[in-house]
DNA sequence: TTTTATTTTTAGCCTTACCTAAATCTTGAA
DNA sequence: TTCAAGATTTAGGTAAGGCTAAAAATAAAA
């Protein structure tokens, strides 16, 4: 059963909110996510209930069903394998990829994106460090933390970023914080959550606690 | 000013059809070409009227204009790219990409057409041996000529295909005839206008006259 | 247990891009 | 010059995806 860009975004979106179907999900936040109405939503969940990806309850909320995750996850993959594909091949910076990434997740061709998972060595992770799903949908996924949740003294290495703004992710070059980056936090203070952390055993950084909650980090 | 996906269709089938400008259109050509129907037509000529891609004036047939080519050229563009990008990246046959770049040309993003573009060294013709129009919309035109319209003992190489269907090209590649094989007419008989050619000097392949007019020839 | 606030759904409208059927225009044949 | 065939456009309708405003249901407070 094929579902049209607009579904897609929706199911997306409502896998995100639910955590992977686990959390239970309002109009409202949905709304909210895709920058719409409440109105419109309510239109569509009646529509995704109908093509049984959803299972839908008027006024009590929704489920994703087994085959809207499957749906959600390939979209998923796609768009993470497209944003590696313009990083890697392409030369994009990683702040310019998730605009074209939207669109490009909707093209339908199963062995466009056999072909070039195999041509980007089937990786593991997109450029903003979230696991790829492979092709039955299964992902891989690392326990990670968010930076401002780490105590003085620890340590990890920097695996992903919660947002992938552009204006986000500019910031993060410019201090140096990537990636990869392997760190140790020196100082936390109590009052506004700002934090000062080590990176790569030379450079010290400061940032405010809203930047250090949308850094995932694997700690050791 | 941004054209629908829709409406990019509408402009690259007329401008295919009038020949890029000199070739007058009617609305029912217009339906054929895009399977639809001559009403579905009308709305759109309207609408791409008031855009002024086309100079339109009701029951009297239509002209591109200048920003029309430029829009139609774009696509055309963008298409042939992503055909290319199949073929010699992804490794898709020649009457696999098609389909696919149907879709991929309608991606907004000026810098992913560059980056693809440099990334594929600027190509000059497309899998079926289409010119790819440059970023300013000139095509490198070369003088080509119907196979069927050649006579016994000339000789050529083939350059491009008309047809780009699946089934053609899969009987092309099937009887051995590639862009850039060499051939000569070897024998044409008047009832039918099929051929006897000659390629590569050593294989000879009979073909209908059907076939014949859609496989175009350097002459040499 | 009411009443109120909040959330969600419905009703009614809009735009795009299709469709069929009916009306209208152009043009070639008589 | 007239008229019918053919091409084209208009009228009216559908489906997807949006919107606002109004109605209805749920949840929270009194
Ligand atoms: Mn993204
Ligand atoms: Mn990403
Ligand atoms: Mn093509
Ligand atoms: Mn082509």
């Amino acid at each position: 059963m094929e579902l049209t860009t607009a579904e897609e975004n929706y199911l997306k979106a409502i896998y995100h909110l639910s955590d992977g179907g686990k959390k239970s999900v309002s109009t409202n936040d949905i709304a909210a996510e895709m920058n719409t109405k409440a109105a419109s939503v309510s239109d569509m969940l009646r529509k995704l209930g109908e093509k049984e990806v959803i299972e839908y309850r008027k006024y009590y909320g929704l489920q994703i069903t087994e085959s809207g995750k499957r749906h959600a996850l390939q979209t998923i993959r796609k768009h993470r394998l497209w944003e590696v594909f313009l990083v890697e091949k392409l030369n994009f910076a990683w702040d310019e990829v998730h605009e074209v990434a939207e669109q490009l997740e909707h093209i339908h061709s199963p062995l466009l994106i056999q072909r070039l998972d195999s041509y980007l060595n089937y990786p593991k992770f997109d450029p903003h460090g979230d696991p790829i799903p492979d092709e039955f949908g299964d992902v891989r996924s690392r326990p990670r933390v968010q930076l401002n949740e780490m105590e003085v003294d620890q340590t990890g290495q920097i695996v992903a970023v919660k947002d992938s703004s552009a204006a986000f992710l500019r910031y993060l070059d410019k201090v140096g914080a990537y990636i990869g980056a392997r760190i140790k936090i020196l100082d936390k203070v109590e009052f506004d959550g700002s934090l000062e952390i080590l990176v790569d055993q030379k450079k010290t950084l400061f940032m405010s606690k809203e930047v250090a909650c949308n850094i995932l980090v694997l700690q050791s």
